[in-house]
DNA sequence: CAGATGACCGCAG
DNA sequence: TCTGCGGCCATCT
C-alpha cells in the first residue's frame, strides 16, 4: 500500500461534499485533490462505497468525458435538476460546469 | 505471488 | 452513443 485508504476516502468525501450546486467534478480531479493523482479508480471506488448518512452529492461527480456512472440513471436527472445542462451527445458540458477552486 | 475486478483515462473506429 | 485496445493502482480471492 502506498496511500492511506481511510485518509484518501475521507479526503474524497470532503471534496465531494464541497462541490457547489450546479457544478461537477471529475474522478481524476477529486483523486488529485485528495493527494493521489494516479488513483482515479480509487476515487470511483470510494464513491461507490459512500455511506448514505453522509448526504454526499456524489451525483456531481462524473468521469473525464462528462459522462455519468454506468448503471446509475438517476444521476443525470439529479444534475439537470441542479441546473447542469447536458449536451445533445449525453455528456455534461464540462466546458461550463467543471468545478474550479477559483469560481466556487 | 498471481489473477480478476472496477462509478477510471485516453485514443481509435 | 457504442465497443475495443492499452494503461494506471488498490483490493479481494
Amino acid at each position: 500500500m502506498q496511500i492511506n485508504k481511510e485518509l484518501f476516502y475521507q479526503e474524497v468525501y470532503q471534496i465531494v461534499a464541497a462541490i457547489p450546486p450546479g457544478r461537477v467534478a471529475t474522478y481524476g480531479l477529486i483523486a488529485s485533490l485528495a493527494g493521489a493523482p494516479c488513483h482515479s479508480r480509487l476515487a470511483g471506488k470510494a464513491l461507490s462505497q459512500v455511506p448514505d448518512g453522509l448526504n454526499l452529492p456524489c451525483h456531481r461527480v462524473v468521469n473525464s468525458q462528462g459522462r455519468t456512472a454506468p448503471g446509475w440513471e438517476q444521476q443525470r436527472e439529479l444534475l439537470q435538476n441542479e441546473g447542469v445542462a447536458f449536451k445533445s451527445n449525453g455528456c455534461v458540458d464540462l466546458n461550463r460546469y467543471c468545478w474550479n477552486l477559483n469560481q466556487e
